[in-house]
DNA sequence: GTACTCTAGATTGTATACAATCTGACCCAT
DNA sequence: ATGGGTCAGATTGTATACAATCTAGAGTAC
């Protein structure tokens, strides 16, 4: 495992602290990690087989990313989202994207080469139930941030970036709900006309809907795997 | 100065890294380094008497958070904001504080308390010309965070923090501006207004104005001293 | 004069040692 | 039993040495 790490490390990134912010990133989306779990550097440098200077790096992007949790003097910890904080994180998105497709809305598209892919790669996905949940995962991240990037603030894009990675955990429950991919076809299909027909409130509307009934979904699943939590 | 800073650290900042990172945003927002202006870590240990691990911390911090440009092998630099990216900043900006301004006109006011400090402040500055443009800056930033802290998304109140303090410089440029401090007043109180009246319409409408007038003010100061910048 | 190569210096990346600080548990006194 | 004090271990903060890499300029061949 370590070298199949440090393997990596060399070729697709270029140095240490990349690599180990990659890796990790990638366990703590995939729950490999339990919420809370404690992470020190020197436990790392172990088991990353590195010094504690690229760990230290590592851990502190993570932590402003918002992956980990600092905890003075006691380590880092996975950060364990609560109600709450994933409702605002929501509410964030719903910001940036109201804003997003009212500009596209409003102008005639730019970079209409990327709007029609996304209308060609929702339409056929309306048929294809072999996607698995983590697949349609990245894909709707793709939708919302490919809108972002035509709407071209690249400033916004990047906030909205940093938030969707953190979603995409939360997005992947959502998906896993039966119809949910069905129904985000037609939801995403819906805000490109709307902002085709440059109707400026009917495409927020489209767009809100969107966003509220993932966090509706991710909100009831939270709710159930809890309640099955604490019945015992 | 060494001596200051060292001091200066130990009081106020747990680590050396947070008062490093402190004293250089300090100066950037000031201007006492040219734009452009190239920071190596050997040099900066010299200046602070501190080895290079702080530095090098202090560094990354700052360059996530937009106030420094790293350039690959050849250290850092002060960022240089262009036209385009300023604009991109004051639309984010925009983005969010539409959705702030909505929330708390759709729900009767939580922390009114808050609210109500704000139109007090507001209402004295008025006729008050004795503040100066890192002031009213200050105070501007300040006003609206409140906003965004009284509608309760903490995550928001962070993402809109962080580009409130690469936008202080320009803030300042914006209340250089002659009546620009009273017709600020005047659009606050508008704001606040509109928000009590729970009139959403009119609280975008408001929020945007005010927002959009400091844009176009910024944009024409940088446009007049770049003109006169190249006329020799 | 131009283009190419090579090298010295600059700069960051990494490893490691040591210092400072906090935590939590154990022990003792009351 | 309870409260407080003390100490060992855990953990981060800082300094420093060394390695790797890139840059820019000098020098040379054509």
């Amino acid at each position: 495992m370590v070298d199949k790490v440090n393997r990596m490390a060399k070729r697709q990134f270029s140095n240490l602290s990349a690599s180990i912010v990659a890796t990790l990133k990638e366990r703590i989306i995939h729950w490999q990690y339990p919420p809370e779990h404690r992470l020190t550097e020197a436990e790392l440098c172990q088991k990353f087989s590195v010094s504690r200077s690229p760990v230290r790096e590592a851990l502190r992007t993570l932590a402003t990313d918002g992956f980990l949790k600092k905890m003075p003097n006691r380590g880092y910890a996975v950060k364990q989202y609560n109600f709450h904080e994933i409702e605002e994180l929501y509410e964030v998105r719903l910001a940036l994207e109201l804003y997003v497709v009212e500009c596209l809305a409003k102008r005639g598209t730019a970079k209409k080469d990327d709007v029609d892919a996304l209308k060609r790669t929702w339409t056929s996905l309306l048929n294809d139930s072999s996607k698995k949940d983590e697949a349609l995962a990245r894909l709707d991240t793709l939708f919302h941030e490919t809108l972002a990037h035509a709407a071209g603030n690249k400033s916004l894009l990047r906030h909205l970036h940093a938030i969707n990675e953190r979603l995409l955990l939360f997005r992947m429950i959502d998906f896993g709900k039966a119809h949910r991919a069905e129904r985000t076809c037609h939801q995403h299909l819906e805000i490109l006309k709307r902002i085709a027909a440059k109707d400026v409130a009917g495409a927020r509307k489209a767009m809100q809907q969107n966003i509220e009934e993932g966090r509706n979904n991710v909100h009831a699943a939270i709710k159930d795997a809890l309640a099955r939590a604490y019945s015992f």
